[in-house]
DNA sequence: GTACTATATCAATAGGCATTGATATACTTT
DNA sequence: AAAGTATATCAATGCCTATTGATATAGTAC
């Protein structure tokens, strides 16, 4: 069996990228966003009070998953709606389950 | 599609559950021991050689995760063996990827 | 244009935690 | 018992970031 976390430089990448993500999604709020976001599109203002959070910290962990790439945004007039950018979030649950995955090879 | 994530008791306390363990490995050292202790087990001293690690940086890392429940750890002389609970890190995987399969249901 | 609504940004604060250096514990060897 | 080795703990520091309150931006309705 072949050690492949920190061996070369992609392996080394690969885990740095999956520290991010792990940091991202391991935060409260946001993993209830993501939850929230599960059930399809919502507007700021429907996720602020579905968890009863202040407007300007859901506005925060918003730009923290969008900037990361794992929520779209779609402006229409005054609102902005939300929604999972799933292929990014199969591709880091992708990566970090190759961390996970203890059998493999 | 019903939204389980924080609708009731049992959900709610999967989600802190997972937002520790997220929180636990979201850490770029225990990953990396993590997945040096995939190879199987190790000593204290290993472990702290193979990173470039601080010996009391490695004890610290090494206490976080077994505390948590993800690593096990046998006594034998001077030395203290690391290995990977198996069960556990399986448990909060499963947690994590109900948290994160996007496609379930 | 004025008032209002929805969202984002800014500045300040506070708490958590990774890191470090020093020391303690526990076991082994002589 | 004394010296050496492996690991753990303790205290202090500094950084990162979640949170808050206030304000800004941008669109809508009158």
């Amino acid at each position: 069996m072949k050690f492949k976390c920190c061996e070369n430089k992609k392996a080394i990448a690969d885990l740095s990228k999956t520290v991010e993500f792990l940091k991202v999604i391991g935060e409260e709020n946001r993993l209830k966003i993501l939850c929230l976001l599960k059930k399809g599109t919502r507007c700021v203002c429907e996720i602020w009070g579905y968890f009863d959070m202040s407007q300007n910290l859901v506005s925060h962990h918003l730009k923290v998953l969008t900037d990361f790439g794992l929520l779209l945004s779609e402006k229409d007039g005054l609102k902005v709606f939300y929604s999972l950018n799933k292929k990014n979030i199969k591709k880091y649950s992708k990566l970090l389950n190759n961390h996970l995955d203890l059998y493999e090879k």
